[in-house]
RNA sequence: GCCAAGGUGGCUGAGUGGACAAAAGCAUCAGACUGUAAAUCUGACGGCCGGAAGGCCUACCUAGGUUCGAAUCCUGGCCUUGGCACCA
Protein backbone atom coordinates (compact mmCIF):
# COMPACT_ATOMS: atom_id res chain seq x y z
CA UNK A 1 0.00 0.00 0.00
CA UNK A 2 1.10 3.64 -0.96
CA UNK A 3 2.43 5.53 2.07
CA UNK A 4 -0.32 7.16 3.35
CA UNK A 5 -0.69 10.74 3.86
CA UNK A 6 -0.90 11.73 7.48
CA UNK A 7 -4.03 13.71 7.53
CA UNK A 8 -5.74 10.88 5.91
CA UNK A 9 -4.64 8.58 8.36
CA UNK A 10 -5.96 10.38 10.86
CA UNK A 11 -9.19 10.77 9.38
CA UNK A 12 -9.49 7.28 9.06
CA UNK A 13 -8.71 6.45 12.94
CA UNK A 14 -9.29 9.28 14.78
CA UNK A 15 -12.48 8.94 16.62
CA UNK A 16 -13.79 6.34 14.43
CA UNK A 17 -16.14 3.72 15.19
CA UNK A 18 -16.71 2.43 11.43
CA UNK A 19 -16.17 3.01 8.08
CA UNK A 20 -18.12 1.10 5.52
CA UNK A 21 -16.26 0.39 2.91
CA UNK A 22 -13.32 1.70 4.30
CA UNK A 23 -10.73 0.67 1.43
CA UNK A 24 -13.52 2.50 -1.18
CA UNK A 25 -12.59 5.81 1.04
CA UNK A 26 -8.95 5.53 0.65
CA UNK A 27 -9.22 5.08 -2.70
CA UNK A 28 -11.96 8.16 -3.20
CA UNK A 29 -9.06 10.30 -0.84
CA UNK A 30 -6.60 9.63 -2.54
CA UNK A 31 -7.97 9.97 -6.41
CA UNK A 32 -7.84 13.96 -5.57
CA UNK A 33 -11.05 14.37 -6.48
CA UNK A 34 -12.97 16.98 -4.61
CA UNK A 35 -15.73 14.61 -2.70
CA UNK A 36 -18.99 15.54 -1.80
CA UNK A 37 -19.19 14.95 2.10
CA UNK A 38 -22.68 15.19 3.95
CA UNK A 39 -23.82 15.40 7.37
CA UNK A 40 -27.82 15.57 8.05
CA UNK A 41 -28.60 18.16 10.67
CA UNK A 42 -32.24 18.70 12.55
CA UNK A 43 -32.64 22.56 12.41
CA UNK A 44 -34.82 22.14 16.27
CA UNK A 45 -31.97 24.84 17.39
CA UNK A 46 -30.55 22.66 20.44
CA UNK A 47 -27.50 24.07 21.68
CA UNK A 48 -24.30 22.03 20.83
CA UNK A 49 -22.73 20.31 22.96
CA UNK A 50 -19.14 18.27 22.95
CA UNK A 51 -20.70 15.21 21.37
CA UNK A 52 -22.08 17.07 18.38
CA UNK A 53 -18.56 18.53 18.13
CA UNK A 54 -16.93 15.08 17.39
CA UNK A 55 -18.67 14.77 14.32
CA UNK A 56 -18.28 17.90 13.17
CA UNK A 57 -14.54 17.95 14.19
CA UNK A 58 -14.22 14.76 11.34
CA UNK A 59 -15.94 17.32 9.30
CA UNK A 60 -13.35 19.64 9.55
CA UNK A 61 -10.72 17.44 8.63
CA UNK A 62 -12.31 16.42 5.21
CA UNK A 63 -12.68 20.16 4.66
CA UNK A 64 -9.01 20.92 5.65
CA UNK A 65 -8.36 18.08 2.89
CA UNK A 66 -10.32 20.30 0.32
CA UNK A 67 -13.22 18.33 0.17
CA UNK A 68 -16.76 20.29 -0.04
CA UNK A 69 -18.64 20.10 3.00
CA UNK A 70 -22.75 19.86 2.80
CA UNK A 71 -24.32 20.69 5.57
CA UNK A 72 -28.10 18.94 5.15
CA UNK A 73 -30.46 20.98 6.70
CA UNK A 74 -34.04 18.37 7.54
CA UNK A 75 -36.21 21.27 7.33
CA UNK A 76 -38.63 19.44 5.34
CA UNK A 77 -39.13 16.70 7.95
CA UNK A 78 -38.96 19.19 10.72
CA UNK A 79 -42.02 21.17 9.34
CA UNK A 80 -44.18 18.45 8.89
CA UNK A 81 -43.41 16.83 12.30
CA UNK A 82 -44.66 13.58 13.64
CA UNK A 83 -47.71 12.80 15.83
CA UNK A 84 -46.29 9.43 16.89
CA UNK A 85 -44.14 8.57 19.65
CA UNK A 86 -46.05 10.99 22.02
CA UNK A 87 -43.36 10.78 24.78
CA UNK A 88 -40.61 12.43 22.02
CA UNK A 89 -43.36 15.36 21.02
CA UNK A 90 -41.70 16.07 17.92
CA UNK A 91 -43.07 19.53 17.10
CA UNK A 92 -43.90 20.97 13.96
CA UNK A 93 -41.50 24.52 13.00
CA UNK A 94 -42.68 27.04 11.03
CA UNK A 95 -40.03 27.96 8.33
CA UNK A 96 -39.28 31.38 10.35
CA UNK A 97 -38.25 29.36 13.35
CA UNK A 98 -35.88 27.44 11.21
CA UNK A 99 -34.50 29.97 9.82
CA UNK A 100 -33.56 31.82 13.46
CA UNK A 101 -32.29 28.14 14.51
CA UNK A 102 -29.88 28.18 11.60
CA UNK A 103 -28.41 31.07 12.66
CA UNK A 104 -27.75 30.36 15.77
CA UNK A 105 -26.22 27.22 14.96
CA UNK A 106 -24.45 28.57 12.35
CA UNK A 107 -22.44 30.88 15.02
CA UNK A 108 -22.03 27.72 16.97
CA UNK A 109 -20.07 25.65 14.18
CA UNK A 110 -18.25 28.76 12.90
CA UNK A 111 -15.90 27.81 15.94
CA UNK A 112 -15.50 24.36 14.32
CA UNK A 113 -15.97 24.51 10.66
CA UNK A 114 -14.93 27.77 7.93
CA UNK A 115 -18.08 28.22 7.03
CA UNK A 116 -17.24 30.39 3.89
CA UNK A 117 -16.45 26.41 2.33
CA UNK A 118 -19.58 24.89 3.83
CA UNK A 119 -22.54 24.25 1.99
CA UNK A 120 -25.81 24.25 3.01
CA UNK A 121 -28.78 22.84 1.44
CA UNK A 122 -32.51 22.53 2.75
CA UNK A 123 -34.19 19.20 1.66
CA UNK A 124 -37.37 20.63 1.80
CA UNK A 125 -35.79 21.78 -1.82
CA UNK A 126 -36.40 17.90 -3.27
CA UNK A 127 -39.01 16.21 -0.57
CA UNK A 128 -41.65 19.11 -0.89
CA UNK A 129 -41.92 18.82 -4.85
CA UNK A 130 -41.97 14.74 -4.56
CA UNK A 131 -45.25 13.96 -5.82
CA UNK A 132 -46.99 10.47 -4.93
CA UNK A 133 -45.26 8.92 -8.34
CA UNK A 134 -41.85 10.06 -6.69
CA UNK A 135 -42.56 8.52 -3.29
CA UNK A 136 -43.97 5.37 -4.76
CA UNK A 137 -40.74 5.45 -6.56
CA UNK A 138 -38.58 5.56 -3.93
CA UNK A 139 -40.61 3.62 -1.33
CA UNK A 140 -39.69 0.72 -3.81
CA UNK A 141 -36.12 0.74 -3.10
CA UNK A 142 -35.95 -1.16 -0.06
CA UNK A 143 -38.50 -3.42 1.87
CA UNK A 144 -40.58 -3.57 4.84
CA UNK A 145 -37.72 -6.23 6.72
CA UNK A 146 -35.04 -4.52 6.02
CA UNK A 147 -36.80 -1.03 8.06
CA UNK A 148 -38.24 -3.43 10.49
CA UNK A 149 -35.11 -4.72 11.21
CA UNK A 150 -33.77 -1.66 12.61
CA UNK A 151 -32.79 -2.23 15.86
CA UNK A 152 -34.93 0.59 17.74
CA UNK A 153 -37.70 -0.25 15.33
CA UNK A 154 -37.44 -3.72 16.38
CA UNK A 155 -36.87 -2.33 20.21
CA UNK A 156 -40.43 -0.20 20.46
CA UNK A 157 -42.33 -3.06 19.21
CA UNK A 158 -41.17 -4.96 21.87
CA UNK A 159 -41.71 -2.91 24.17
CA UNK A 160 -44.73 -2.52 22.70
CA UNK A 161 -44.77 1.52 21.87
CA UNK A 162 -46.14 2.37 18.77
CA UNK A 163 -44.40 3.82 15.63
CA UNK A 164 -45.81 5.25 13.25
CA UNK A 165 -45.99 5.07 9.76
CA UNK A 166 -44.23 7.71 9.00
CA UNK A 167 -41.29 7.14 10.86
CA UNK A 168 -40.59 4.46 8.69
CA UNK A 169 -40.18 6.64 6.10
CA UNK A 170 -37.47 8.84 7.03
CA UNK A 171 -34.43 6.68 6.49
CA UNK A 172 -35.78 5.98 2.82
CA UNK A 173 -35.84 10.82 2.97
CA UNK A 174 -32.64 10.41 4.48
CA UNK A 175 -31.06 8.43 1.78
CA UNK A 176 -32.81 10.14 -1.01
CA UNK A 177 -30.76 13.37 0.14
CA UNK A 178 -27.67 11.07 -0.89
CA UNK A 179 -29.23 11.20 -3.99
CA UNK A 180 -30.00 14.41 -4.55
CA UNK A 181 -26.46 15.45 -3.72
CA UNK A 182 -24.83 12.48 -5.33
CA UNK A 183 -22.92 12.35 -1.97
CA UNK A 184 -19.42 10.37 -2.22
CA UNK A 185 -19.15 10.42 1.95
CA UNK A 186 -21.71 10.86 5.03
CA UNK A 187 -20.73 11.27 8.52
CA UNK A 188 -22.72 10.06 11.53
CA UNK A 189 -22.85 8.77 15.05
CA UNK A 190 -23.21 5.03 15.45
CA UNK A 191 -26.83 5.76 16.47
CA UNK A 192 -27.23 7.07 12.63
CA UNK A 193 -25.41 3.73 10.82
CA UNK A 194 -28.58 1.91 9.91
CA UNK A 195 -29.76 5.32 8.33
CA UNK A 196 -26.60 6.00 6.60
CA UNK A 197 -26.34 2.64 4.90
CA UNK A 198 -29.78 3.37 3.63
CA UNK A 199 -28.50 5.95 2.15
CA UNK A 200 -25.49 3.32 0.31
CA UNK A 201 -28.54 1.03 -1.04
CA UNK A 202 -31.14 3.85 -2.16
CA UNK A 203 -27.99 5.33 -4.27
CA UNK A 204 -27.60 1.77 -5.66
CA UNK A 205 -30.95 1.85 -6.50
CA UNK A 206 -31.13 5.23 -8.58
CA UNK A 207 -28.32 4.01 -10.42
CA UNK A 208 -25.44 5.98 -8.14
CA UNK A 209 -22.26 5.43 -7.04
CA UNK A 210 -22.85 4.36 -2.95
CA UNK A 211 -21.50 6.60 -0.70
CA UNK A 212 -18.93 5.45 2.04
CA UNK A 213 -20.02 6.01 5.29
CA UNK A 214 -17.67 7.53 7.99
CA UNK A 215 -19.61 6.15 11.53
CA UNK A 216 -17.52 8.23 14.37
CA UNK A 217 -17.97 7.11 18.34
CA UNK A 218 -20.67 8.42 20.45
CA UNK A 219 -19.52 10.42 23.09
CA UNK A 220 -20.84 9.40 26.55
CA UNK A 221 -22.24 11.76 28.85
CA UNK A 222 -20.74 13.09 32.03
CA UNK A 223 -22.33 10.54 34.45
CA UNK A 224 -20.85 7.30 31.66
CA UNK A 225 -24.63 7.30 30.29
CA UNK A 226 -25.97 8.15 27.06
CA UNK A 227 -25.51 11.94 26.44
CA UNK A 228 -28.77 13.42 26.62
CA UNK A 229 -30.64 17.07 27.26
CA UNK A 230 -32.70 15.72 29.87
CA UNK A 231 -30.04 13.93 31.94
CA UNK A 232 -28.09 17.22 32.01
CA UNK A 233 -25.18 15.10 31.41
CA UNK A 234 -24.01 17.42 28.80
CA UNK A 235 -20.77 20.00 27.90
CA UNK A 236 -21.84 22.50 25.90
CA UNK A 237 -19.97 24.26 23.81
CA UNK A 238 -20.97 27.96 24.69
CA UNK A 239 -20.30 26.94 28.20
CA UNK A 240 -17.92 29.47 30.34
CA UNK A 241 -14.28 28.43 30.81
CA UNK A 242 -14.58 27.70 34.70
CA UNK A 243 -17.98 25.57 34.10
CA UNK A 244 -16.20 23.49 31.15
CA UNK A 245 -13.73 22.65 33.16
CA UNK A 246 -15.11 21.72 36.45
CA UNK A 247 -17.95 19.55 33.36
CA UNK A 248 -14.83 17.65 32.48
CA UNK A 249 -13.10 16.74 36.32
CA UNK A 250 -16.69 15.64 36.87
CA UNK A 251 -16.62 12.80 34.68
CA UNK A 252 -15.77 9.06 35.27
CA UNK A 253 -11.94 7.97 35.85
CA UNK A 254 -12.50 5.00 33.29
CA UNK A 255 -13.84 7.65 30.56
CA UNK A 256 -10.87 9.78 30.17
CA UNK A 257 -9.44 7.98 27.58
CA UNK A 258 -12.71 8.37 25.68
CA UNK A 259 -13.22 12.32 26.25
CA UNK A 260 -9.65 12.36 25.62
CA UNK A 261 -10.25 10.84 22.14
CA UNK A 262 -13.50 12.45 20.81
CA UNK A 263 -12.81 15.68 22.35
CA UNK A 264 -9.36 17.05 22.18
CA UNK A 265 -6.78 16.88 19.02
CA UNK A 266 -4.13 14.45 20.81
CA UNK A 267 -2.72 12.09 18.23
CA UNK A 268 -3.14 8.59 18.37
CA UNK A 269 0.47 8.02 19.79
CA UNK A 270 0.31 10.34 22.57
CA UNK A 271 -3.18 8.92 23.34
CA UNK A 272 -1.64 5.42 23.93
CA UNK A 273 0.67 7.02 26.31
CA UNK A 274 -1.90 8.62 28.35
CA UNK A 275 -3.94 5.45 28.06
CA UNK A 276 -1.25 3.37 29.61
CA UNK A 277 -0.59 5.96 32.39
CA UNK A 278 -3.75 5.80 33.43
CA UNK A 279 -3.22 1.81 33.85
CA UNK A 280 -0.10 2.33 35.43
CA UNK A 281 0.43 5.14 37.42
CA UNK A 282 -2.80 5.87 39.03
CA UNK A 283 -1.58 8.37 41.35
CA UNK A 284 -1.23 10.05 38.21
CA UNK A 285 -5.01 9.97 37.23
CA UNK A 286 -5.56 13.67 39.11
CA UNK A 287 -3.29 15.09 36.92
CA UNK A 288 -4.25 13.36 33.20
CA UNK A 289 -7.44 14.32 34.06
CA UNK A 290 -6.69 18.14 34.76
CA UNK A 291 -4.57 18.47 31.77
CA UNK A 292 -7.74 16.80 29.70
CA UNK A 293 -10.00 19.41 31.01
CA UNK A 294 -7.68 21.83 30.32
CA UNK A 295 -6.87 21.11 26.97
CA UNK A 296 -10.72 20.83 26.49
CA UNK A 297 -10.95 24.27 27.47
CA UNK A 298 -8.30 25.56 25.38
CA UNK A 299 -9.88 24.68 22.41
CA UNK A 300 -12.94 27.02 23.12
CA UNK A 301 -11.70 29.63 25.12
CA UNK A 302 -7.79 29.42 24.32
CA UNK A 303 -4.80 28.98 26.58
CA UNK A 304 -5.14 31.95 28.47
CA UNK A 305 -8.50 31.32 29.97
CA UNK A 306 -7.94 27.57 30.47
CA UNK A 307 -5.27 28.36 32.73
CA UNK A 308 -6.89 30.86 34.34
CA UNK A 309 -10.05 28.12 34.99
CA UNK A 310 -7.54 25.61 36.00
CA UNK A 311 -6.15 27.48 38.68
CA UNK A 312 -9.25 29.12 39.67
CA UNK A 313 -10.49 25.51 39.93
CA UNK A 314 -7.92 24.73 42.71
CA UNK A 315 -8.71 27.77 44.17
CA UNK A 316 -12.15 27.12 44.70
CA UNK A 317 -12.19 23.21 45.83
CA UNK A 318 -8.91 22.71 47.52
CA UNK A 319 -8.96 26.40 49.43
CA UNK A 320 -12.45 27.67 48.91
CA UNK A 321 -11.30 30.61 47.30
CA UNK A 322 -14.22 32.18 44.78
CA UNK A 323 -13.91 34.44 42.04
CA UNK A 324 -16.14 36.76 39.80
CA UNK A 325 -16.31 33.77 37.43
CA UNK A 326 -17.73 30.82 39.73
CA UNK A 327 -20.70 33.42 41.07
CA UNK A 328 -24.32 32.05 40.23
CA UNK A 329 -26.23 34.50 41.15
CA UNK A 330 -26.09 37.79 43.43
CA UNK A 331 -28.65 38.38 46.35
CA UNK A 332 -29.11 41.91 48.14
CA UNK A 333 -27.53 42.68 51.37
CA UNK A 334 -29.79 42.95 53.94
CA UNK A 335 -31.22 40.88 56.85
CA UNK A 336 -32.59 37.19 56.27
CA UNK A 337 -33.45 34.33 58.21
CA UNK A 338 -31.05 31.81 57.39
CA UNK A 339 -33.62 29.23 55.64
CA UNK A 340 -34.60 31.90 53.33
CA UNK A 341 -31.11 32.02 51.77
CA UNK A 342 -31.57 28.60 49.70
CA UNK A 343 -34.79 29.90 47.94
CA UNK A 344 -33.16 33.20 47.35
CA UNK A 345 -30.28 31.48 45.73
CA UNK A 346 -32.26 29.16 43.58
CA UNK A 347 -31.26 26.18 45.12
CA UNK A 348 -34.95 24.59 45.90
CA UNK A 349 -38.27 26.39 45.71
CA UNK A 350 -39.79 25.01 48.91
CA UNK A 351 -39.80 26.67 52.16
CA UNK A 352 -39.44 22.93 53.69
CA UNK A 353 -36.40 21.87 51.49
CA UNK A 354 -35.01 25.14 52.00
CA UNK A 355 -34.55 24.56 56.03
CA UNK A 356 -33.81 21.18 55.39
CA UNK A 357 -30.31 21.80 53.48
CA UNK A 358 -29.53 24.14 55.98
CA UNK A 359 -29.86 21.70 58.99
CA UNK A 360 -28.01 19.05 56.42
CA UNK A 361 -25.03 21.60 56.51
CA UNK A 362 -25.51 22.03 52.66
CA UNK A 363 -24.43 26.11 53.46
CA UNK A 364 -21.86 28.61 54.28
CA UNK A 365 -21.49 32.07 54.68
CA UNK A 366 -17.75 33.50 54.08
CA UNK A 367 -16.48 29.63 54.94
CA UNK A 368 -18.56 29.18 58.25
CA UNK A 369 -20.85 26.15 58.45
CA UNK A 370 -24.17 27.41 60.18
CA UNK A 371 -27.12 25.12 60.93
CA UNK A 372 -29.50 26.86 62.57
CA UNK A 373 -32.39 27.32 59.78
CA UNK A 374 -34.22 30.10 61.82
CA UNK A 375 -31.12 32.10 63.04
CA UNK A 376 -31.25 35.90 61.84
CA UNK A 377 -27.97 36.57 59.65
CA UNK A 378 -27.44 40.20 58.10
CA UNK A 379 -25.80 39.93 54.93
CA UNK A 380 -23.19 42.63 53.56
CA UNK A 381 -22.11 43.30 50.66
CA UNK A 382 -19.25 40.68 49.17
CA UNK A 383 -20.00 38.19 51.72
CA UNK A 384 -19.91 34.81 49.79
CA UNK A 385 -22.77 32.23 50.50
CA UNK A 386 -21.74 28.53 49.08
CA UNK A 387 -24.78 26.18 49.16
CA UNK A 388 -23.83 22.91 48.17
CA UNK A 389 -20.15 22.18 46.45
CA UNK A 390 -21.79 23.67 43.41
CA UNK A 391 -23.35 26.79 43.95
CA UNK A 392 -21.82 30.15 45.21
CA UNK A 393 -23.88 33.25 45.80
CA UNK A 394 -22.33 36.77 46.40
CA UNK A 395 -23.99 39.29 48.17
CA UNK A 396 -24.06 42.80 46.60
C1' G B 1 -66.19 -2.86 16.20
C1' C B 2 -65.91 -6.95 20.04
C1' C B 3 -63.28 -9.21 24.25
C1' A B 4 -59.48 -8.88 27.94
C1' A B 5 -55.79 -6.40 30.91
C1' G B 6 -54.18 -1.90 32.66
C1' G B 7 -53.32 3.75 33.90
C1' U B 8 -49.76 4.91 41.32
C1' G B 9 -44.57 10.19 42.93
C1' G B 10 -38.80 12.13 37.88
C1' C B 11 -38.57 6.55 36.32
C1' U B 12 -39.38 1.17 37.45
C1' G B 13 -42.90 -0.87 40.56
C1' A B 14 -45.70 -2.76 45.37
C1' G B 15 -50.20 -1.65 47.58
C1' U B 16 -57.03 -3.85 46.15
C1' G B 17 -61.61 -0.23 51.96
C1' G B 18 -58.78 2.57 57.82
C1' A B 19 -51.99 1.37 60.40
C1' C B 20 -51.06 5.49 53.14
C1' A B 21 -47.99 11.29 51.73
C1' A B 22 -48.25 5.59 49.62
C1' A B 23 -43.05 -0.44 50.19
C1' A B 24 -38.66 -1.35 47.38
C1' G B 25 -35.13 -0.07 43.71
C1' C B 26 -33.15 3.71 40.42
C1' A B 27 -32.43 8.85 39.70
C1' U B 28 -31.82 13.48 42.35
C1' C B 29 -30.16 16.68 46.49
C1' A B 30 -27.21 17.34 51.05
C1' G B 31 -23.39 15.56 54.57
C1' A B 32 -18.82 12.39 55.73
C1' C B 33 -14.53 10.34 53.21
C1' U B 34 -11.88 12.04 48.68
C1' G B 35 -9.21 14.09 43.55
C1' U B 36 -16.15 18.18 42.72
C1' A B 37 -13.75 10.72 40.07
C1' A B 38 -15.31 5.75 41.56
C1' A B 39 -16.77 2.95 45.74
C1' U B 40 -18.76 3.29 50.63
C1' C B 41 -21.55 5.27 54.78
C1' U B 42 -25.42 8.84 56.69
C1' G B 43 -29.61 11.91 55.85
C1' A B 44 -33.44 14.25 52.76
C1' C B 45 -36.70 13.36 48.84
C1' G B 46 -45.53 16.58 47.67
C1' G B 47 -46.53 21.54 50.00
C1' C B 48 -47.08 24.52 54.45
C1' C B 49 -46.72 25.72 60.05
C1' G B 50 -43.53 24.14 64.16
C1' G B 51 -37.22 23.80 67.80
C1' A B 52 -39.54 19.26 68.31
C1' A B 53 -43.73 16.37 69.35
C1' G B 54 -47.34 17.09 66.20
C1' G B 55 -50.81 19.49 62.96
C1' C B 56 -53.04 21.28 58.34
C1' C B 57 -53.60 21.22 52.86
C1' U B 58 -53.15 18.90 48.02
C1' A B 59 -52.32 14.10 45.72
C1' C B 60 -52.53 7.27 43.04
C1' C B 61 -55.63 9.23 34.57
C1' U B 62 -60.41 12.23 34.78
C1' A B 63 -65.59 13.50 36.37
C1' G B 64 -69.13 11.87 39.54
C1' G B 65 -71.06 8.23 43.28
C1' U B 66 -71.17 4.58 47.59
C1' U B 67 -69.03 4.83 52.63
C1' C B 68 -67.95 7.38 59.22
C1' G B 69 -63.56 6.49 55.97
C1' A B 70 -61.45 5.35 48.95
C1' A B 71 -55.12 4.70 45.51
C1' U B 72 -58.32 0.58 46.77
C1' C B 73 -65.62 -0.48 45.63
C1' C B 74 -69.45 1.45 41.63
C1' U B 75 -70.73 4.46 37.04
C1' G B 76 -69.40 7.62 32.85
C1' G B 77 -65.27 9.60 30.10
C1' C B 78 -60.14 9.75 28.25
C1' C B 79 -55.72 7.02 27.19
C1' U B 80 -52.38 2.52 26.59
C1' U B 81 -51.48 -2.60 25.58
C1' G B 82 -52.88 -7.59 24.02
C1' G B 83 -56.31 -10.93 21.42
C1' C B 84 -60.24 -11.42 17.79
C1' A B 85 -62.71 -9.35 13.65
C1' C B 86 -61.84 -6.13 9.34
C1' C B 87 -57.95 -5.11 5.63
C1' A B 88 -60.29 -3.06 -2.03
Amino acid sequence: MKEMNKGIKNLITKSIDEIIVKDSLINKLNSGKKLVVKLGIDPTGSKLHLGHVVVLKKLKEFQDLGHQIILIIGDFTARIGDPSGKNKERKTLSSKEIENNMKTYKQQIEKILDLNKTKFVYNSQWLAKMDLKNIFELASKTTFAQIFERNDFRQRIEEGNDISYLETLYPLMQGYDSVQLKADVELGGTDQKFNLLMGRQIQKRYKQKEQDVVIVKLLPGLDGAKMSKSANNFISIDEKPFDMYSKVMSISDNLIPEYYELCTNISSKDLEKIVSKLENEKEKVYEIKRQLAKEIVEIYHGTNEAELASNNFVKVYKYGQYKEAEIHIVIKSGNYKLREIPILSNATTSTVQAKKLVMQGAVEINNKKILDPNQKISLKAKDIIRIGKKRFVKVK
